[in-house]
DNA sequence: AAACTTTGTTTATTGACTAGACAAACTAAG
DNA sequence: CTTAGTTTGTCTAGTCAATAAACAAAGTTT
C-alpha cells in the first residue's frame, strides 16, 4: 500500500519538481517554472527561496525581457556537491569524480594484477582516497560513492557472485559505508552501463532501452518504462545465458548454447586462437585482431563477421522480446564496431520483426568505456537530489 | 514531466487509497482504515461519507467490539457496476460479464467457423448484446468492454496484425466505442492473460511474473515491477519469435529457429502427424494426443516430453532474463500439464541459473482458459475505479 | 511622459488534513 | 446495577501549503 498524501509531502514533492525543472532547463526564470509546472507563481517563488537557501540553485544575471520586466534566471548549482563513481573491472579500476550534473572533474585508472580481494580493496580505496582529495570545497561535499561490479548483486547491494573476479558473498557496500561514512551504491556493471547511457548517452529521453555489455561475458542492462529493470532478486538481465543454440556449446553456468559462448570477446579470442591469428601470449588480443582486420586480413574479418552475426541473433531476440526504442552495444566489443556492425545489422534487418524495427535505433556506445561510471554517478546523484539531506 | 500536487489532487488520491483499502480488506471499519492508511480518522470519516454517497461502498451490520464501541463495517459494492470481457480466439469467442470484483456473473461461448471480419464482428456483437441484457440493474451499469485479441495491438488499441485471424489494421476499439458508447479496451491475449493471472491467479501479490500463452503460437505477457510491460509501441513479449536454435526451422516471421516452431500446439501437431499418430482430419488433435498418452502410447508420451523440453528451454531463457517470482503456462498447451511438466521442469532445474531458481514458482494456469477474460475484466474495472465518473 | 506588459513579492483566501474535544456505544470491574 | 474505562465515529478549531488577487518593480512601446 502506498503512502497517503498530506501538506508536508505535497510541498516536498512540488519542491522536487521545481528543482528537476531547474536542472533540466537551466537557466530558467520563476515565471517560466510556473508556466512549465502549472504551479502558482507565488508557490514557485517561495519554493525557489528555500532552494536558494539550501544552496542547491543560484540566481544568475538577468534574462532577456519578453516585453516587460527582465526575469532573474536561476541556475542549478552543479558544484553544490560531488559524486565518486567506480568501474571495478577484472584487469583495472576506473574511478571518476563528477559534479552533480555528471561532468567528470577528475579521474584515475589503475591496473590490477590480481583479483585477490584484499589487494583489490587496497587499490580501490587508494583510487577513492585520491578522488576525495581532488574534490573541490562545496556545500554538500561528497554525496555518495557508486561502484559498478561485474557480477550478481542482491537488492541489498551485496555481491553474491562475481565469477570473473573469483569473488563470492562480499558485502562491499557495508564495508565501504563503514570506512567512508558516506552513502554507497553497488550495482552490476551492465545495469550501471544501461543507466549511464540512459542519463548521459542520448539527446532525447528514452523510455525503453537495452544496453548490451559485451566483454569477457555478456551482461544486459534493461531500461523498461523509464526505469532500470532488476527483477525479483536484482538478478535480471542475464541474457548472456540465453540459449541461442539448443544442445550447443556447454557453458560454465550449466546451460548449453548460451549467447555469450558465441558472441563475446572471449568467444572471438577462442576462435582467433584456433585460427592461429593469435597465440596464448598475445597481449591485448582484441586490438591485435582489430589491427589485423584493418590491415585487410580476411580471416580476422571473417571472424568479426561471425561474431557480428551472433551478436545480431541475440539482439534480434532482444528486439522481439522488449520492443525497445534503442539498443546500445558497449564494453570491449564496441571497439570493433567497424567490423561487427555490417553482419550484426544484416542479421537484425533480416530477422527481427518488422514492426519492432520501425522506430528502433541500434548503436554502439558513445560513452567509450565510461558508461558504467556515468551510471554509478547518476545513481548516487539522483539518490542525493531525491533525499537532499540538510545542509551541514 | 509529471503533474504537480494541489489540494484537489490530494483529496482524490487519498479517496482512491481509502477505496482500495476497502476493496482489498472488505469488510473493514473506519478506524481500521485510518490505522491501515495513516490518514486521520476524521479524514477517513469524511472520505467514506463521500464514497457512500457515490454508492461504491456500503455499510454492513456492526462488527465485533474489541473492548469499546462496536465498529460499523464497510463493504465494497461489487455490484455497483459490471464489466464485459471478451477473449476473441481463432475458433471461438468467449465472453463474460463480471462484477467490479471480477466475479463472473454470466458467460457465453460461441464457435466461429470463419475469421472473416464481418462475420466475426456479427457474432462478437451478438455475444456482447447478450451479456449487456444479462447485466443486473446497478448504479453505474456497464463500465467498459475489454477485448483480448491474438495479435499485435498498438498503444492506441488498434489491431495492426492478427495473423491467425488473417486481420490487418483494424480499429476495433473505435468501432466498438462508436456502437456501444462505452469505454473499450483492446489488448493482446497474452498480455491480458498475464494481467488476469496477476490479479486473480494467486493468493499473494506478485511483482514480477511471466505468463507464457502456448497455443497455436507462443505469446508472452510480462508483469515487471508490478506492471504489464508493453514496450515502446506496445509490441513487447514476442518470445515466440525468440531464436533458440540458430539456423533452425524457418518461421513465417522471417527468422529461423523461433521458440514457437518447437514448443507450440502447432509444433506438437506437426510432429504427431509425421509420427502418424493423427491425420489431417483428426478433430481436436491435442485431446487425441493427451488421450493417447493417458492410455500409455509411448510415441505420444515421447512427443510430449520433446515439447516439454523445448518449453523448458524457452522458460529457462525467461528465468535468466527476467529473474521473475512466478512463471505461469496457459492457453491450450496447459491442458497437457501432466505430460509436459516432467521434461519441462527437468530442463529448467538443470539449466536455469541457480540463484534465479531460489524463490521461483513455475506453474500451470489455474484459471482454465479464462486468464484472458479475467485480464480484460481487470483492465476495464481498474480504469473505471481510477476515474470513477459521476453517478448518473 | 504615460500606458502597457512582464516578472516577482506580499497578503488574504481556500481547502484538505490533523489534533483534540465530544458523543455514542460498548466491556469490565466493583 | 452502577461506574469507570475503552473503542469507534462525529464535530470543531487549527495548521499548512497552494491559489487568487493585489501590489511593487522594472522593463518596453506608443
Amino acid at each position: 500500500m502506498h503512502q497517503t498524501w498530506n501538506q508536508h509531502i505535497i510541498k516536498k514533492e512540488n519542491k522536487t519538481i521545481v528543482l528537476e525543472t531547474i536542472i533540466n532547463r537551466t537557466p530558467i526564470s520563476r515565471a517560466a517554472i510556473a508556466q512549465q509546472t502549472g504551479l502558482n507563481k507565488s508557490t514557485v517563488s517561495s519554493l525557489v527561496q528555500e532552494l536558494l537557501g539550501e544552496k542547491i540553485i543560484e540566481e544568475s544575471g538577468p534574462g532577456e525581457s519578453s516585453g516587460g520586466r527582465r526575469p532573474v534566471m536561476l541556475l542549478f548549482n552543479q558544484s553544490a556537491g560531488f559524486s565518486i563513481a567506480i568501474d571495478l573491472r577484472v584487469h583495472d579500476i576506473l574511478g571518476v569524480l563528477t559534479d552533480l550534473e555528471g561532468n567528470i572533474v577528475h579521474e584515475q585508472r589503475v591496473l590490477i594484477e590480481t583479483t585477490n580481494f584484499n589487494q583489490v580493496m587496497k587499490r580501490l580505496m587508494e583510487v577513492i582516497d585520491t578522488l576525495i582529495k581532488a574534490a573541490p570545497t562545496s556545500p554538500y561535499g561528497i554525496v555518495g560513492i557508486g561502484i559498478g561490479v561485474p557480477g550478481v548483486i542482491s537488492n541489498e547491494g551485496e555481491i553474491l557472485l562475481a565469477p570473473n573476479l573469483g569473488w563470492k558473498r562480499i558485502d562491499l557496500k557495508a564495508h565501504m559505508e563503514q570506512h567512508y561514512h558516506l552513502p554507497v551504491v553497488i550495482e552490476n556493471e551492465a545495469n550501471a552501463g544501461a543507466y549511464g547511457e540512459k542519463v548521459f548517452g542520448f539527446e532525447e529521453a528514452v523510455d525503453h532501452m537495452i544496453y548490451a555489455s559485451i566483454g569477457a561475458g555478456i551482461g544486459v542492462g534493461l531500461i523498461l518504462d523509464n526505469k532500470l529493470y532488476k527483477g525479483m532478486q536484482g538478478f535480471s538481465g542475464e541474457l548472456g545465458h540465453m540459449t541461442i543454440e539448443k544442445d550447443g556449446i556447454p557453458c560454465r553456468c550449466g546451460n548449453k548454447g548460451c549467447w555469450e559462448r558465441y558472441a563475446s570477446e572471449q568467444a572471438l579470442i577462442k576462435q582467433a586462437y584456433e585460427a592461429k591469428l593469435i597465440d596464448q601470449n598475445t597481449n591485448d588480443p582484441l586490438h591485435v585482431l582489430i589491427d589485423l582486420a584493418n590491415s585487410g586480413d580476411e580471416t580476422a574479418i571473417a571472424l568479426f563477421n561471425t561474431i557480428g552475426t551472433y551478436i545480431g541473433i541475440g539482439l534480434t531476440n532482444c528486439i522481439n522480446i522488449f520492443n525497445p526504442r534503442m539498443i546500445v552495444i558497449g564494453n570491449q566489443m564496441a571497439k570493433a564496431e567497424k567490423w561487427i556492425r555490417p553482419a550484426m545489422e544484416h542479421m537484425i534487418e533480416e530477422h527481427a520483426i518488422g514492426f519492432h524495427q520501425e522506430q528502433l535505433n541500434v548503436q554502439f556506445s558513445s560513452l567509450n568505456m565510461y558508461s558504467t561510471v556515468y551510471g554509478m554517478s547518476a545513481f548516487t546523484m539522483e539518490q542525493f537530489l531525491q533525499e537532499r539531506p540538510l545542509l551541514e
